[in-house]
DNA sequence: CGTTCGCATTACGTAAACGTCATCGACGTG
DNA sequence: CACGTCGATGACGTTTACGTAATGCGAACG
């Protein structure tokens, strides 16, 4: 079982990662996986964490933006302007990602229709060259 | 009249970028103003490329990918073999754009989650204050 | 005609996000 | 117990994508 616990080692093979980018995370106060001793022991949380921080970082999030992406996700009891706080920055980025996503279909469909044209263009070449034969 | 042809000035205004960018992109090879004199002279189609290039960016591609799929819109007359390839690069690159939108939007749909659930604890708190008043 | 403006080049600086290397303590094991 | 493996720490290196001077040059302006 994995008892909710995971080793360095486990967690760079689960999620692809080296363990200096886990300590560099624990260092920015990304993760904050447990000590039994010297050593870290990953928790459930931490990998929840980790997954998005990844996922953010394929979004082109600098760490520092996902760390207050994820400080959402963790709240605990803060004061009501506190939490008002992070919910603007949330909506912000909530905001930002959508028109993101509206260029992200932009640039698809701009690529899909440049991809017809190569087409045309390498089939008309296949004819070329068998006509040259 | 544009005439076509913009100053490094009248680029930076336009775009939101600093020379420095401009002549950047011009040493990595993604942009290739024609020169009057020492001064360059941005044509259509760098503004175009230059488009390219900022939204390339918010997607977290490096410069370096963005000029291989820039490369994909110049093509010219080289051989079939060199079209197809860059055919597959891009079809790669298709893929990959497709693959972070569905991953983007599962991110947006947690956030809304996250955002909803925030505004109740909002408002319990609120609630929370007007009756201890 | 000197000076300011805009742009150029050259060169060094910087922040982010790790990689790499050296060194060290804790364990297991043949 | 010598040895290898795993993990920790610290320090320095690296790449990307520009920023920031320092310096120079040609045109325009007062």
């Amino acid at each position: 079982m994995t008892e909710d616990l995971m080793t360095i080692r486990e967690m760079c093979e689960t999620y692809d990662v080296t363990p200096r980018t886990l300590r560099f995370y624990e260092a920015k106060e990304l993760l904050f996986p447990i000590r039994e001793g010297q050593k870290r022991l990953f928790t459930k949380s931490d990998r929840a964490r980790l997954k998005l921080i990844l996922r953010g970082k394929r979004f082109g999030f600098s760490l520092e933006e996902i760390r207050q992406l994820l400080d959402l996700y963790h709240v605990g009891d803060q004061q009501l302007t506190q939490i008002s706080r992070t919910y603007e920055i949330a909506c912000e980025r909530l905001a930002d990602m959508e028109s993101r996503r509206e260029e992200l279909t932009q640039a698809i469909d701009d690529l899909k229709e440049q991809l017809r044209w190569g087409e045309k263009v390498i089939a008309s070449m296949k004819q070329d060259k068998k006509a040259a034969e």
